[in-house]
DNA sequence: TCTGGGGTCCTAGGACCC
DNA sequence: TCTGGGGTCCTAGGACCC
């Protein structure tokens, strides 16, 4: 059996943790620049705030009815996110964090447990040791585990939190109840595909032909149809490697000057080096991308992207940054007014074994160099070393008006109880 | 005026090899 | 007039996830 832990609201709840007064009340996180909602609490969901709603559109709604708005705080979501992982390891030796507010959890060889029981005790220990509240979904397969997490979840007032999907006839009756755009791995395309089919319910996907499921949806598709029959066909997942890297952001206002893209492309490439270097990667592609602002058809559009084929494997920032400003000289056009760009690293080999060129090779001095500015910046704070090419003006800011602390992260930011 | 960011896997088809 | 068989690798695009 499988259990899949997810935690509800995760970032509304954060920030709840360290506002119980908040508790009833609706939130709502936005995303990078304050763009748009990433995350409701139940009470905003019930005000009709969807997933993705452009804050502005809703600034009304959010005044009159008093929702509590949040920038992203991801110092503290993710150190929150850590907490949790850390109490649901107690509860199996065998578990796949699956995202910052999801994990699967083995429970194999523990068919000796009332794992309806078990589920609470999760629901219970996490919630009194971060104060975060979570749903647990246990199944025979990774899939129907998500189908009894969302069950857990809708009717947590008779569940407690907690559901369990051990007959056939509770998996049926699950099922019967899931629309089939909700299910796991069934994803827009999809779902109109089998809406269409007169496919409306995770159980009329089960009784499709698996010739129509292969052909239409290929193998993924009838993996998952086995999953939802009872047949496992997944298992918990390793943690590996990255295949790529990214770093992209949109802007907080338009940019219309090399120099401007420039720091900033800077920036993200040097933010890549960081990442390559936490897993002990080397890249050997680079890609970098603009684009203009797509909601503005009154503004002259331009889109592209360009891929870099590097000389030699690296992860020094100073060699990415300096790729990545040549990219950008070879795609930018002066008259548009840019609104996002990303750099993307790519083709990883270990630090460890690098083929090396016979003409031209990373810098060696850059390793050592590299592990100085990371230790640094470790200990004195993120961008305390910067190369001259980033925004050291820091002309530019995110937008976020509304970040609350990082109450778990930052000394400063610790939170003072008077008794 | 204001619209996020970061990932994965699979497949078909083309180019190439012997 | 007749014109094989069996592979691999790469890439773009499509689908999905949180």
């Amino acid at each position: 059996m499988f259990a899949l832990v997810d935690c509800n609201n995760f970032y509304a709840s954060c920030e709840r943790v360290f506002r119980p007064d908040l508790n009833g009340k609706p939130i709502v996180v936005l995303s990078n620049n304050d763009g748009c909602a990433i995350a409701r609490s139940n009470e905003a969901k019930a005000l009709g705030i969807p997933m993705g709603a452009p804050a502005y559109q809703f600034e009304k709604i959010f005044e009159e009815k008093g929702v509590f708005v949040f920038s992203a705080n991801f110092a503290l979501y993710g150190d929150m996110s850590h907490r949790v992982m850390d109490m649901l390891s107690t509860f199996t030796p065998d578990m796949e964090i699956y995202s910052i507010d999801e994990a699967f959890l083995s429970l194999k060889g523990f068919d000796h447990l009332n794992l309806q029981q078990y589920g609470l005790s999760m629901c219970k220990k996490v919630v009194r040791g971060t104060g975060i509240p979570i749903s647990v979904g246990i199944a025979p397969t990774k899939a129907l585990s998500k189908v009894a997490n969302r069950i857990a979840k809708k009717f947590a007032a008779r569940t407690g939190g907690s559901y369990v999907i051990d007959s056939d006839e509770k998996r049926i009756k699950a099922l019967k109840w899931l629309a089939v755009e909700d299910v796991w791995g069934i994803g827009r395309q999809h779902a109109k595909r089998l809406r269409d089919v007169g496919v409306n319910t995770a159980f009329d996907f089960t009784q499709l032909p698996e010739e129509w499921v292969r052909r239409n949806m290929a193998v993924v598709g009838l993996r998952l149809q086995k999953e939802l029959k009872g047949e496992p066909m997944l298992e918990l997942d390793v943690p590996q490697n990255k295949k790529n890297i990214a770093t992209t952001r949109s802007f907080d206002s338009n940019y219309t000057q090399f120099e401007q893209l420039k720091e900033r492309v800077s920036s993200f490439a040097v933010s890549c080096s960081e990442k390559l270097r936490k897993q002990k990667s080397c890249c050997n592609a680079l890609m970098l991308f603009i684009h203009t602002n797509r909601h503005r058809d009154d503004l002259a559009q331009y889109s592209r992207n360009i891929v870099i084929q590097l000389p030699f494997p690296t992860n020094s920032a100073i060699e990415l940054s300096d790729f990545a400003v040549q990219a950008l000289k070879q795609i930018f056009r002066e008259g548009y007014a840019y609104k996002k760009a990303g750099v993307i690293v790519m083709d990883f080999t270990p630090v460890q074994n690098q083929q090396l060129n016979l003409f031209s090779n990373s810098n060696p001095k850059h390793g050592k160099l590299m592990q100085a500015v990371d230790q640094i910046n470790r200990l004195q704070g993120p961008q305390k070393v910067r190369l001259a090419t980033q925004d050291l003006k820091r002309i530019w800011k995110m937008k976020q008006e509304k970040l609350s602390p990082r109450y778990s992260t930052n000394l400063r930011d610790i939170i003072t109880i008077k008794i």
